[in-house]
DNA sequence: GTCTATAGGTGGATAGAC
DNA sequence: GTCTATCCACCTATAGAC
């Protein structure tokens, strides 16, 4: 039996790839795609700009995966909340503490960030970030519609036209909460949409109260 | 009694400031603080870069500039509202109307754009964009009080809080909307966030009805 | 006020040694 | 895979002539 070799990695630690690209993901969400350069990723990992370029050969590149990760990423947590959660209105505040949880480290969305750079994008970076919130749209929708479906939500109209309305105002609350560098301002117009897509039924538990007394 | 001189002038122009300040706007709008540059404005005017500074003596003068004109056309046009419109729900219609011009040029709103890109901004730059802010903020929770109080409007909580939220949503749909390329992502957002704060008085409606018959 | 010319820096990206 | 060295385009900004 061959001796086995002494494994001389220090710790373990994610692949440089990865790394590359959780410093490029904070640059990006804090100071936007035209925002950072590889001489500041390079400087934060230690290494040389030629070496980023090793592994993303453009910055085009860099961004692409950007994007595709973060996709990926976000749409395992759908699939936890999905997993994790019966009720829409539960499953709705998860996805909300998504957007929340990235502001508390003062960060913008990734693609709420790449979304106003959208017009000096590479195309490619374009498709990905449409793509991610077709996605987000999709989760969204289903959520409402089965929750109203099910008595737990209710709102006026297409539960995919209510789904772009609330993406649009989660990414909105948090653009402008973090140039406040607030996150209650975030959290308290999050509470609003959700309530948004209950008050009806509140209404209709006082028009039920109004009816018994 | 002297001659008057000829006015050499082919037609009346707006002064240089101001068509550096149309071009750069426009340009802001569309690719962001960090996505444009003096190159660009003056190959637009066909004047040099150097021409510009003079203007101008640096970007960040620029761009304080064109959040304190921003600032000031959008206060004009809040007061000819006030002016023109006397309920709540009219005002917010032309509010709402106010951000939907501004996408049909593909455009994003000037201060949504750079608080995209808040951390990059120069000090002045930042706290300019915050008064752009407050001052939609207390218009709008303005607005909704009053429009509380007249009946028109039914909505839950301050209305602070109400102005917050609303221009986040709009800010958001804005972002959104442009990526897409779609104007009417934006108006149907919008006008949820208008049915928002009208859905209880339509469920006191309901309420009135039934109790009626 | 606008120009030419240029400084001084940083951007993304490549070649080739190790 | 990472390095040194380098390229070239572009950036903001200034000096000084007209």
């Amino acid at each position: 039996m061959r001796a086995r070799k002494i494994d001389r990695r220090p710790v373990a630690q994610p692949p440089v790839a990865q790394r590359i690209l959780d410093v490029a993901e904070q640059l990006v969400q804090t100071r936007g795609f035209n925002g950072f350069s590889y001489a500041d990723v390079a400087e934060t990992l230690l290494v040389t700009k030629a070496s980023l370029h090793y592994h993303f050969p453009a910055k085009a590149d860099l961004g692409r995966a950007l994007i595709e990760r973060y996709h990926l990423v976000f749409g395992q947590a759908l699939a936890a909340i999905d997993r994790q959660v019966p009720d829409a209105r539960g499953k709705l505040r998860r996805y909300i503490g998504l957007y929340d949880s990235v502001l508390r480290n003062n960060r913008m969305c990734l693609c709420g960030m790449l979304a106003a750079e959208y017009a000096t994008l590479p195309i490619q970076m374009q498709k990905e970030l449409l793509r991610f919130f077709d996605a987000n749209e999709v989760w969204l929708a289903t959520v409402l519609e089965d929750g109203r479906r099910a008595g737990d939500l209710s709102f006026r109209g297409p539960a995919k036209q209510r789904a772009r309305s609330i993406l649009g105002a989660l990414e909105g609350a948090m653009l402008v909460a973090r140039a406040y560098g607030n996150g209650r301002r975030f959290l308290s117009a999050a509470k609003q949409v959700l309530a948004d897509v209950c008050i009806e039924h509140a209404a209709e538990r006082e028009l039920m109260a109004s009816a018994a007394f």
